[in-house]
DNA sequence: TAGATTGTTAATCGATTAACAATC
DNA sequence: TAGATTGTTAATCGATTAACAATC
């Protein structure tokens, strides 16, 4: 419970794992875990099992090993599960209206309360429930809403002028699906999905496999 | 072009957004470049960037630098960007026709050529000129057309049971967007994209900042 | 108590950075 | 040729793994 020592990005990475597999625990009844149990289970190391946990303060118990339920809860609060960040969507095209349909923000820290567009067949139509609304309208709404979180769902060419406009207007974070890194000069936290990047990716990756076939002959 | 010593999933992660870099440098008529603009840039040192290119190959002429085309082409060849592996898409619901609108699959070496699901009110439609077909016929268009890769967009208890499925029937890759990790006893390739993860990763780096912020005063 | 398993320190491994000879 | 910049080796840094004393 000290800590506050700097926990490395691949840790963080892989907390929404573990929390993932403690689910899983869970639903099937399982109360208690040693780190060599879950190591089997996830294929990776039960010492970085440890190191990773003791990250965040020491949640287990020596000759017992780890309570699902409260490991389980522990990581929730680390991840902020229980937050009620602010978001909003903006572009509701194909991507836009696939995460506004999606139905566990609430269950991940977030609450989507607004989509923007620019398109005046969508503006005024809901998904979800939620309301599309006009961009030109974006700067008050964020001001009147405190609104913590955009998530990018806008042509490529549009979002770094997007991202600049909502990050002045005191966004705290902003989930970005556009295929660019982007650069802002604000105290702004940036999660990227890079879908395309993925794709590369995966295409490599079976360029690999096939190469390396072929050699083993 | 020796090589063949592995290269790490570090380097190969960085190679699209090389790519995506060396674009930006094309569109803007730059011929040239060194490591140490290059790094200017993209915020990584020159030195990670003449270690990344030479996991591949001398890309490079001393004094000169780097020709933008040619090594953005380099780079697209090893990320094999000019196949045609044959895609399908498992799933058409908010995921899987937002991907099944995305229009530049040929861009990164995908061909996509069916859609599938089991909504009677969605198969024999289509998308993107892209027919919906019904699950039932699944086994025998992967057997016809030599499917390379899947794109799982299937709710999540179908998920193992799909990816498991495609891959006895000898799919090379799959692109898996449920948020769970795939253990197939075959040899697939598995790229996935955990969207929930990486948003509860935004909401943790938030958090931190939040934190900090209360703690430096 | 004896056995099990953690928390934590120390050792190893791999990735990043620095340095510089090679060379365009 | 002199200057610039690569390719590559060596040094450093950080992350993963191993080991084990602490302790439930």
């Amino acid at each position: 419970m000290d800590l506050d020592k700097k926990v490395s990005i691949a840790v963080v990475r892989r907390l929404p794992r573990y929390y993932r597999y403690l689910a899983d625990l869970l639903k099937m009844d399982i109360t208690r875990v040693s780190s060599k149990e879950l190591s089997a289970r996830m294929g990776i190391t039960a010492s970085q099992i440890r190191q990773d946990l003791n990250c965040f303060g020491g949640f287990g118990q020596q000759g017992y090993g780890y309570n699902v339920e409260s490991l389980y809860n522990e990581i929730g609060n680390i991840l902020g599960l229980n937050n009620k960040y602010q978001a909003i969507i903006i572009g509701a095209g194909n991507m836009g209206q696939a995460l506004a349909n999606y139905t566990n923000f609430e269950k991940r820290g977030f609450k989507l309360t607004a989509i923007f567009d620019v398109d005046p067949e969508l503006i005024g139509k809901s998904i979800n429930n939620i309301g599309i609304r006009d961009l030109e309208t974006i700067d008050s709404y964020i001001k009147d809403n405190k609104v913590d979180v955009a998530m990018l769902c806008v042509p490529y060419e549009q979002t770094p002028i997007i991202a600049d406009r909502v990050a002045r207007l005191g966004v705290k974070g902003l989930w970005n699906f556009s295929p660019m890194d982007l650069e802002l000069p604000y105290d702004v936290i940036i999660e990227n999905v890079h879908l395309s990047d993925s794709l590369m990716v995966l295409g490599y990756k079976i360029n690999q496999k096939l190469k390396n076939g072929k050699n083993k002959k």
